[in-house]
DNA sequence: TATCGTATGTTGACGGTGCCTACATTCGCC
DNA sequence: GGCGAATGTAGGCACCGTCAACATACGATA
């Protein structure tokens, strides 16, 4: 049983590997050349479906945030009117924290140095999404008089932040209780549930 | 003039360097030899003061972190009784907004995995310093019947993300306003405006 | 069905990196 | 003044990303 000369689907094996390798060994150690290793093909091959190391990390990205976007989605979509801005947020940053490093390349520079197009149209419209979360709520009359942009800005820096709060280890609070989730939801609670 | 033998002072060199090479290119281009030839020095003597690069960027760490606690230090010195969170948090924010590649390096996973102890020590201080501000707001009214691990939470991941979202490109709001400065106020002031 | 351009994979090379070992020089202390 | 420890040098190893030259397979077109 030898291989064949083509692979078949190397780029789509390339990217699922990655993404293995990434959960397993962090960002650091991923090589390309590891990754053909890996897939039992030449150290050269991978460069004909990402020509480059950032390109590589820049489809892991992309794939990071459509998973990041189908999250919210089935968030948002159990949700009720009241409860929608906090959904969005927990939401983010659940996957946050199971997707760890799918979270520390979307903020590689790196990758948003050399963003594709797909790549920075999706993130806008996600953060444009979020803006008409919060829209949609100060019409139902939660903070209504504050500054949109302001809330916007406090609620990404907020759920990002949480998230690498709970994921980077400088952040890690050297008491840590096991209630982490329901203090998540309170701290969040704090942003949400008062100003209305 | 042929260059003596011994540097005199390499380790401070290096670091120094260091941290100048890192504002200018990012930490993906800090290389030990790269500093080497910078220093016109051999290519492994690095090594006799950081045997590894990842002890580099823990002493580099080391440094950010006085710098930022220096900058919250006189923050709290020249702030009053009620404006000293906001002044803490605002220090924060404005030490990593200044001092972006530093940041970057204290959020490495590969440093805090070899941590050294000084690096540790200095960080859980610093933290028990944010509590003892909370805990002293707290007890002149402000948010008192609220869990003091909460709010250790929510204003960690708030001053962490805000300054990351306001350094990081992915974050960065395609509509970006010039008014950043005041936005980031007023954000904060969402969380210490209320509850008292 | 034969052919031919293109997509995909291989091989080998180049310069860069972190780190190791063996050796050289200088410093500081007895 | 001499000697051990601290510091610097020289060379080499294995890995990395990337490039160029070459080999093979696929798919459309004649």
């Amino acid at each position: 049983m030898n291989l064949p000369y083509h692979h078949g689907n190397l780029r789509e094996a390339l990217l699922a590997r990655a993404i293995e390798t990434l959960s397993e060994e962090g960002v650091e150690h991923l090589s390309l050349r590891g990754l053909a290793r890996d897939l039992k093909v030449s150290h050269a091959a991978p460069l004909r479906h990402f020509p480059t190391k950032t390109d590589l990390l820049n489809a892991i990205a992309v794939e990071g945030v459509e998973n990041l976007v189908a999250a919210t989605d089935t968030a948002l979509a159990h949700s009720p009117g009241p409860a929608r801005l906090r959904a969005m947020m927990l939401a983010y940053i659940d996957w946050a924290m199971h997707n760890a490093e799918l979270h520390r390349v979307l903020r590689n520079p790196d990758v948003m140095r050399h963003a594709s197009d797909t790549l920075a149209e999706m993130l806008t419209a996600f953060a444009n999404r979020q803006k008409a979360e919060i829209s949609r709520a100060q019409e139902q009359g939660w903070r209504s008089d504050e500054d949109p942009a302001v809330l916007f800005l406090h609620l990404v820096s907020l759920t990002a932040g949480t998230a690498i709060v709970m994921t980077e280890d400088i952040y890690r609070d050297p008491v840590t209780t096991p209630e982490t989730q329901d203090k998540i939801a309170a701290s969040i609670d704090l942003f949400l549930g008062q100003g209305n």
